[in-house]
DNA sequence: AGCGGCTGTCGAAGCGCTTCGACAGTGGAA
DNA sequence: TTCCACTGTCGAAGCGCTTCGACAGCCGCT
């Protein structure tokens, strides 16, 4: 292994020399500063990752703590770790994987034996066990999702209540007046799943704002249930004209089931639905999306920040994008 | 921080003592071991990791270098993930997450800086450029795929001639006499994908062998394409009973094809598809499975031998698994 | 009683890096 | 000319751990 007295040597200074060359915290004159680096060029040398963690108690390294349960959309997890390493990459940080199954335990142990300079948690649920931990630990962390209690923490997340409620404003600008919402199984609200719950409620207050009757239901992911409750929805409000859903595994039974009720989309009924947009695309609905990339950057970038002792603020809160796409229609007008 | 000195202090033992119990790497006896043991659990000591690996010229962590790129079946990609990284935590091992774009500089830099013991590269072409790199690298490395040369490696893959074999086999067993292949695009044929190329090759064998007629024909990716290959197969071939399909992106039209030129699944075709199994479980497809998690597994556990300085066959092939489903039936003989 | 070989523990050196204080050398101000 | 303030470089200490050689105490042997 070349060591940096191996360098200092043969470029004939000091080995502090050459640390302040690579970390420029002193100033050095511009010819020794090109023989050093010339030096380091021709042995090849790099700098040995655990010295320097020991020496300046920064390991460069953030954790990313990934949910592997099943039910995660696997494009739009990979598109936010791609985003997510590409950042770190970026400001020079490496990425350690730890999955969530090794839990707080496994936080426990990374944060202790100082192998990561900060944490990037995914899928944080509204009372997640990590939260506490997370909180108390040493170095900073930031998370994606929406705990119930933000304070002392960094979080970002899509702004689900935007998200509902630009539907409705979509739909509504579009002439639609009486809009159903078709919602994730019911056992999802059941569970404290925050953004579930903060979707439908900025959906409820964009149509009172509009001064729009609304209807909601759950739905579960089979095509029999999704009939059922798309019936259920027509027969509570005939007059029905849009359907917001948000629920990724229904979303492929809701056109099949409008039709078997003997709704055309978008001429009978217009669809705006929440999910990636990959799925969107693929069924040509119009959509808001999951911002993956965006929402990885930015927690990244947010994460650098309070390594490098920026404050930041507790919650961060992506607006949300709507594509329009096939799937909706001006409201026809009956003869 | 906790360093082992506090430890020692606590303990009123020497620094080296409470390593010793750590480490395992000289007899101790019972009572200082308890002894330290209960002073490492009550101040909550983890030794620091930079530290570790400086004095041991160990990090304990390996790369795991994931090909990001579209294409990739992103459900497979995460299980081998997960298998890799719980095979590699159960031998007391991080993971460290490498993005293929970072490409061989990537590669080098954390080889250099000594961050990782090794690494995991997956999805490694027939000539890949990272070949040479990580043949002359300090560090081992397991690859998962098949590179022209093995010599010198150690790699890890299905054993994809094997796979198109045990399809033959199995349709063979069934009575069937004639049976088609529906390869990947031409294109991944004309780029130098080994595997593609040595399905088709057992395929073929397995077929001579058994004395078998059988005409293969690539497939692009769109209904259209599907449609003029499987129609061109049963053209060429018009007593065939029987098609194996490796083409992931192709299997959903494969059964609206053959219905659209009046055959059946499986009664008038029996199809066999080498595929993830998701996939063939959805489409209830008779295939042969793409083994991740015992890929993922195997790949670490080879690489911690390596790592201990076991030796490793250059080359380690998976043998295919064949899962029967509804696409497959005996060949109907017909009045 | 004396000796050799164990066992269990200690102290110190060293892994490769950063960083602090020291200090020559230089140029400009007094 | 003297003095001061820089600028650029060096040497040494220290980060927290492992590991090697040393060695005290003990047992069982002659």
């Amino acid at each position: 292994m070349v060591t940096i007295a191996d360098v200092a040597r043969h470029a004939g200074v000091a080995p502090s020399t050459v640390s302040y060359v690579l970390t420029g915290k002193r100033s050095i004159s511009p010819q020794t500063r090109t023989k050093v680096r010339e030096s380091i060029r021709l042995l090849g040398y790099h700098p040995h990752a655990g010295a320097r963690a020991l020496a300046t108690s920064r390991a460069n390294v953030v954790a990313l703590v990934l949910p592997l349960r099943p039910g995660v959309h696997l494009p739009v997890l990979m598109r936010f770790v791609t985003a997510a390493v590409t950042t770190a990459r970026r400001h020079d940080m490496d990425v350690l994987l730890v999955t969530a199954d090794q839990g707080a335990q496994g936080l426990r142990r990374v944060a202790g034996s100082a192998q990561v300079d900060g944490f990037l948690v995914m899928d944080v649920e509204l009372d997640d066990d990590r939260v506490p931990l997370l909180r108390q630990m040493a170095q900073p962390s930031v998370l994606i999702g929406r705990p119930a209690a933000v304070k002392g923490l960094t979080c970002v997340d899509l702004d689900f209540e935007a998200a509902g409620a630009r539907c409705v404003d979509h739909l509504a600008d579009l002439g639609h007046r009486y809009i159903g919402f078709l919602g994730a199984p019911s056992v999802v609200y059941q569970r404290n799943t925050g953004y579930a719950q903060r979707t439908m409620a900025g959906f409820g207050a964009a149509a009172m704002r509009r001064g729009i009757a609304s209807t909601a239901l759950p739905a579960e992911d089979d095509y029999e249930s999704v009939l059922v409750s798309v019936r259920s929805l027509l027969r509570t409000q005939p007059a029905m004209t849009a359907l917001v859903v948000h629920n990724e595994a229904a979303l492929g039974w809701v056109a099949g089931s409008l039709r078997a009720l003997g709704r055309r989309v978008p001429d009978d009924v217009a669809v705006v639905a929440i999910c990636p947009d990959e799925l969107a695309e693929q069924m040509q609905l119009t959509s808001v999306q999951l911002p993956a990339e965006e929402l990885g950057r930015q927690a990244m970038e947010l994460l650098v920040a309070r390594l490098n002792g920026h404050p930041t603020a507790p919650l961060t809160l992506l607006p949300p994008k709507l594509s329009g796409r096939a799937s909706t229609a001006p409201r026809l007008r009956r003869a």
